[in-house]
DNA sequence: CATGAATGAGGCTTCATTCAT
DNA sequence: GATGAATGAAGCCTCATTCAT
């Protein structure tokens, strides 16, 4: 998803939209006529009415058990007018995290880029917990998805793994010496990740009570005597 | 799961098997005749082909993906048969998660109680890891069935968690004064399992330098400057 | 079924209908357009040709070993189709029941009501005879499902009883004063279906000549010698 | 069923008993030894085990819901076992059946015998209501098994027709010169199944009330007035 | 483009029947 | 003879997908 949390890395990155729906927007740019025009932009509602419903069915039914049927009828369209749009459940599934993730990149590299202290770590983990409080319905879905066995499902995770080991990758080797940097990486992710989950049932902390908390332990740890005294039965 | 990883505290906690199953155990201690015997034990065989097959297929193509035909036919025995032993997948999947992590936990537990040093979070931490390395595909088949949305669906992770939390209020308050209790449960179970869903892919560090990793941060945090230098773009 | 056999009684009655079929009728009627009237219609062919297929599979199979496949098979359709017109068998058999019983029952209240002679028990009889020797088809069906035991299952018998009742009911008490009203109900109903019954084997005599028989019998019983006369064996 | 009312008819008449429950009769006679003995006594309970729970699981839950299953379960044997007594479930119920109204036509045939008035259709439709009367859930079991479609399906009501047909044709013909015999069987059959069937939900009246109703009918038919009054609405 | 009726493959489940013990 | 685990054919039903209008 992320890979980098900074205008200056390509945003096309993420134009690995499905063939499907490129040609569709594609196809619309071509017409410069009224009607045709018109006709577009009400193809575009539609698509954007499913998306909307597709959101909802997964945000109430999950993915598996959220039919096609459902979609269109809380899309208020007909059973046909999906494959209009969409190749399949999984291509609408995708095509939601996608756009959705990618519209929460562009604003989390315009918070980077925009803040007075520069592209740092404690920044980007910032805007990180920032942007993905205000988008934590997506995670939910984009969770509610563990598909296929073997088959790689697309994960944000994965892609928060990915961004964080860029960044950490970018570090003189000797800072980072006595840890095993690909695992530091996923121990940052599993701890945004978690912070994450714990919006899905509590509204507090914030997001930035929440960044504080975890760069808290980042950046210290934790007491000594949590590690080494018994524990009080 | 877990919920408190010493043998002092009652495994039969975990006697949540399902209705089905447990009168098939009964019925099987009845009697204390030979050829009954032998039965039960064919019978028995049976059950354990299934979830051995149960855990392949699941392993293979996910929870979502794999049918009963395709279970039975790993067991090679019968469809029928299926039904002799389970209500549905929905109900071997737990049997297999419920027992596998019953097992898991009564070793984790016994591993923390003959430990010299006493039970202290470390040794639990270390403990979990050394036994999770293990019965990673148990994880990986629990994580491969997020079922039906918001609907609670069974995960060792909550139980983590919650053991986790449970450890963490036996420390007076001031000594963790200046953290977000349930929250520093969250970071540590993402972590944890974020070690985990490493050995889904690698084998290197093993548990122990795994622990040690994990332990490392969590009792030192990272240099500061990892987060305030500027990132090297 | 029958209730009262006059047209003055109110024939909605009988608008007993299922949900499932209730709410396809509803959704024909709120288009005015061409186009979705040709669907409607075609759709009503459909849900027609299975009410056939279906009336013919009971009559030949029976009600339990008829399948939904055979159902579909002889309509000429998809599997899936029948489940977009009935919710299961049981449905399309009430269905198939209710409307020809409705039918029945609204060409018997013609006939007595046009008929010179005005509204009495005989016009009545005369009228349930001729009509129901045109539908023996349907009484042969509705017989050849006595459903899950003690549960009350469809019987157009009982209804043919509770309107004979009704009309017993109007008669002053002492016209009757000799007689156990509602088994009197229960003998002319048994008359009135082994009638019927007859004509499932037999096509004579026709429906005036079994009326003729069954009053000749409730007017005047049978010869004193019948009951009283040793049998010659 | 019971063609004819009087122990001068040939009882084995019923012996049309199918063939396998005949050969495990003729087995258990032919030895003569003391074990067997005793082992053929055991056998006859578990088959009459067998019955006894198949004429409950027919009566709870019908003839087409009751599995094999359930009438082991009630018998307190093993699934196998039932397959050592009956081919199926149609042989178990139509023993049942059989048995039953073996049973009631050699009692009724005594009643008839000991009557003092002879030999008279009075006498046999009194002595048939008494007997019905006290094996009413006989006929309820045989009523819940209407089965597949134009394959004559056991039913006692055509017996009781043959033998009314029977006793009817011992009368000259001029005797009953104005009517059709065959069709007054019919109705007089009507008569008497419709009083059954009354006891399904009534106890009251008993067997000589209901026969008394039913002779009166057929003896001197109902008040003309009944016939020819117009219904007051 | 939008529609929704029709389709049928595929999954689930039951239950009559067999057979080794 | 009695048992009950195992079997698999057969029925039910859903739902992604197509296609004529």
């Amino acid at each position: 998803m992320l890979i980098f949390f900074c205008s200056a890395f390509p945003l096309d990155f993420f134009s690995k939209v499905n063939y499907h729906s490129y040609m569709r927007k594609v196809s619309q740019n071509n017409d410069g006529e009224r009607g045709k025009d018109r006709a577009s932009r009400r193809r575009m509602r539609t698509r954007t009415d499913l998306l909307k419903a597709a959101q909802l069915a997964f945000a109430q039914r999950g993915y598996h058990e959220a039919s096609i049927a459902d979609i269109t009828e809380l899309a208020d369209v007909g059973v046909g007018t999906f494959y209009l749009h969409f190749r399949d459940k999984d291509e609408i599934f995708t095509t939601l995290i996608d756009e959705g993730f990618r519209d929460m990149h562009e604003q989390i590299a315009a918070t980077v880029d925009e803040n007075p202290q520069g592209l740092t770590l404690e920044v980007v983990i910032r805007a990180i917990f920032r942007h993905a409080y205000t988008r934590r319905d997506l995670f939910q879905i984009a969770w509610s998805a563990r598909r296929s066995g073997p088959v790689r499902s697309y994960r944000p995770q994965e892609e928060l793994l990915t961004s964080l080991m860029q960044i950490l990758e970018t570090f003189e080797t000797d800072t980072l010496a006595a840890y095993h940097v690909p695992l530091l990486a996923r121990f940052m992710t599993g701890i945004i990740t978690q912070g994450i989950y714990w919006w899905f049932e509590n509204d507090e902390p914030g997001p930035d009570g929440m960044a504080e908390q975890a760069l808290s332990i980042l950046r210290h740890g934790l007491p000594e005597q949590i590690f080494t005294r018994p524990i009080n039965q």
